[in-house]
DNA sequence: CGGCTTTTTGAACGGACTCAAGACGTGTGG
DNA sequence: CCACACGTCTTGAGTCCGTTCAAAAAGCCG
């Protein structure tokens, strides 16, 4: 469930920030692989991701990390003071956003911000195993579907163990889900890491609950 | 785990708002049984709370509500426009704050917030029922604790079905642990809502999930 | 290919749930 | 003051979902 921190993995922090202008806004670019950490205590720096995906994991006293978020396209990233990590995944494209000058837009994102948490609350607080998987693929392919239309296919940012981690479930019960998952054709998989939403509404089905499905499932 | 929302538990909107002036703050009270809602849409209320307790509750679309998270003295609360209920279980005296007069301690109450709330997906990720109940019973003390220096004894703003809700469990388990805890001598309860900690350093070795406590339980 | 991590699948176990009955507390009316 | 009703709380017995442990298969990269 939870990843010890072996040493290595706590030690960079921003190898390279390529910057390009575009527009009025100043992009910069976060390689896969980057690990942000925690700097100075007193200036959280504000990210608003434009391209790429990060996740976030806090470190908890005993040394053990948890998984609480996934943030991408759109969303606003603020890098707390708290021990935590926070690893780009997908090359990253980012800006960084002033306090000052963009401080409605940033409340307004902080609100969003915690009401998804809380809705990650819900989800942990209410739902079965098979429901919360549903339910992340879902958010997943439309935060990180490669086709913004159809967003049936994506490249899973997570490992099976992490996919747990962030639900509170083991790897093998993420890949048992998986299975059943194909087996109800509501999605299918590419490589191990390429998925492919076959059947939305199946799938949504089996996020709220629903156990018998109404209406005939589409072919294909 | 979750309760249906009776159309009468929704429809109050702040009652009565007794205000009064202290110091340069302007003080409102929201007596118990309040049941705030989300108004308008475009400014979400920010509320610091000088005393008592709010409880907050998501609405999923189903109609069901979700508890997941209580405020206290100290925090800042900000209703945000999502279906969501705010009930008042304590007599709360707070302050509203102003969006631009206080923006920068609105913005760390926020970033606290959100961390507060992955501490809470933490909590439900990676604990025992045990672990988590004697971790919020020590946070609720620390909150609620009549005695500020010592916090033992506090007056449950929750029911059992309540405290589950929050924590994902069902009420009967967290009565369950409520008698293994008394057993252990962790905890003592006067009544059924007020509650006496014992032995902190029982709890909070529970807590983290340590087996058993080194050093000796101290006698009473 | 060889060594590594990740993933899959199985079988047995256990913690929290479910259902149910009873005890307790509290407020109401006689 | 007691009787009663109602909601909350406690406790028990059986069940089920997700875990644990283990082994093998599949990817991945030098």
């Amino acid at each position: 469930m939870n990843l010890m921190v072996t040493p290595e993995r706590r030690t960079v922090s921003r190898p390279f920030a390529e910057k390009r202008r575009i527009g009025t806004a100043v992009l910069e670019l976060f390689p896969v692989g980057t690990v942000l950490c925690a700097s100075d205590p007193s200036g959280c720096p504000i990210y608003l991701i434009h391209e790429g995906c990060i996740v976030y994991s806090r470190l908890a006293t005993n040394g053990i990390a948890q998984l609480v978020d996934v943030y991408g396209p759109g969303d606003v990233f603020v890098h707390p003071s708290a021990p935590s990590l926070a690893e780009v995944r997908m090359e990253c494209r980012y800006e960084v956003l002033s306090l000052r000058r963009h401080a409605r837009m940033i409340h307004e994102s902080l609100v969003e911000n915690i009401d998804r948490a809380h809705r990650h609350v819900a989800l942990l607080c209410g739902k079965t195993a098979v429901q919360r998987i549903a339910t992340v693929l879902i958010d997943l392919a439309l935060q990180f579907g490669a086709d913004p239309i159809t967003s049936a296919t994506l490249t899973l940012p997570l490992t099976r163990t992490e996919i747990g981690d962030w639900l509170g479930l083991r790897g093998e019960t993420v890949s048992r889900v998986f299975s059943e998952l194909i087996r109800q054709r509501a999605i299918s998989l590419d490589t191990n890491r390429r998925l492919c939403v076959k059947n939305w509404q199946t799938l949504s089905c089996i996020a709220d609950g629903v156990d018998r499905c109404i209406g005939r499932a589409m072919a294909i």
